[in-house]
DNA sequence: TAAACGTGGCA
DNA sequence: TTGCCACGTTT
């Protein structure tokens, strides 16, 4: 769809042009559209096990786990997970292993590590406590623009906006009506959220972007913000003004016989089991790529997941 | 099945 | 500063 060919003639210097153009609503119109994105959450909000407290690790775990990965599939890991790791000594006392076991089902594994080793910064330096700091939350391992002011909105109710996919598109085309970068997206999104009520604003925000203001097919009819739209008071032109944005979704490369399929595969039956080196190959599911599965097995490695043991057997971290 | 989803490392 | 790439799983 943004392949359009016309997306390509955008250079980079033309979308920072643009940027500066960004007129933020002021006065009345601002008021009316929290209003309609506060009316719409009240209504409307999903029930979800992490909207039910602001224990900030918990807050911080789910936050976490919602990195590239879609609610339906956090929800069991979740419970799980705090159960077994309700407080940040806890999870630093435990080892890594327990950690990336606990991370089943959620891909992406390294992000098990940082958890641990970010839980470990929480008790070595801020008294096993997640601080109110944006500057101390960025630094923590797996931490980045978006997790640390999830952290802040939804735990400490701090003023900020929170910019993830969702809502990087609904500004672009609803708010600014063109491509926003990383810095004006940010901005934006921090100018709109009415003062001391950044939970609700922002949850409500991730609502509305995620039902209806979708990357393929925007449901525009019923949205909330249909009124107050500008890409469809202006009509819909092409190009889609999400599309361009940073923090926006972009085509992935080919998953089936890439490395992360066999990291994939390796790790869940490291969660089982150590695994010889000459069970490496059969393990990753490269029985004739000897080669690659151990350089997989030592970028597993590197990153954290696992470690040479005794016996040369390789087993999770 | 193609689509969904942030962070970190690097150029 | 920005953009590109690697990183997994589910439906």
């Amino acid at each position: 769809m943004e392949e359009g060919g016309s997306a390509d003639a955008a250079p980079a210097v033309q979308r920072r042009r643009l940027e500066l153009t960004v007129e933020v609503p002021t006065g009345s119109g601002l008021g009316a559209l929290r209003q309609a994105v506060l009316g719409w959450g009240e209504a409307n909000r999903r029930d979800l096990p992490w909207r039910a407290t602001r224990d900030p690790w918990h807050v911080l775990v789910s936050e976490v786990m919602l990195q590239q990965t879609q609610v339906s599939r956090v929800l069991g890991p979740y419970r799980r997970f705090i159960e077994r790791f309700s407080t940040p000594a806890a999870c630093a006392a435990a080892r890594v292993a327990d950690v990336v076991v606990a991370w089943e089902g959620l891909g992406y594994n390294r992000r098990a590590v940082y958890l641990h080793r970010t839980a470990g910064v929480l008790v070595e330096r801020h008294g096993g406590r997640v601080p109110v700091d944006l500057t101390a939350l960025v630094s923590l391992p797996g931490v980045g623009a978006y997790t640390a002011r999830a952290v802040l909105s939804f735990a400490f109710e701090v003023d900020t906006g929170v910019v993830d996919t969702n809502v990087a598109r609904l500004l672009s085309r609803a708010v600014a009506g063109h491509p926003l970068g990383a810095v004006s997206s940010q901005k934006l999104a921090d100018s709109l959220v009415p003062a001391g009520r950044a939970w609700a604003f922002n949850q409500s925000l991730f609502d509305i972007g995620a039902r209806h203001c979708v990357a393929r097919h925007p449901d525009c009819h019923g949205c909330p913000l249909r009124r107050r739209c500008r890409w469809a008071a202006a009509g819909w032109p092409p190009p889609d003004p999400a599309a361009a944005s940073a923090g926006t979704a972009r085509p992935q490369s080919r998953f089936a016989g890439s490395d992360r399929e066999g990291r994939g595969r390796l790790v869940t039956a490291l969660r089982r089991r150590s695994i010889a080196a000459t069970e490496l190959a059969r393990a990753s599911g490269w029985a004739g790529e000897p080669e690659r599965a151990r350089q997989i097995a030592d970028e597993l490695v590197r990153d954290g997941l696992a470690r040479w043991g005794s016996a040369g057997l390789l087993e999770l971290a």
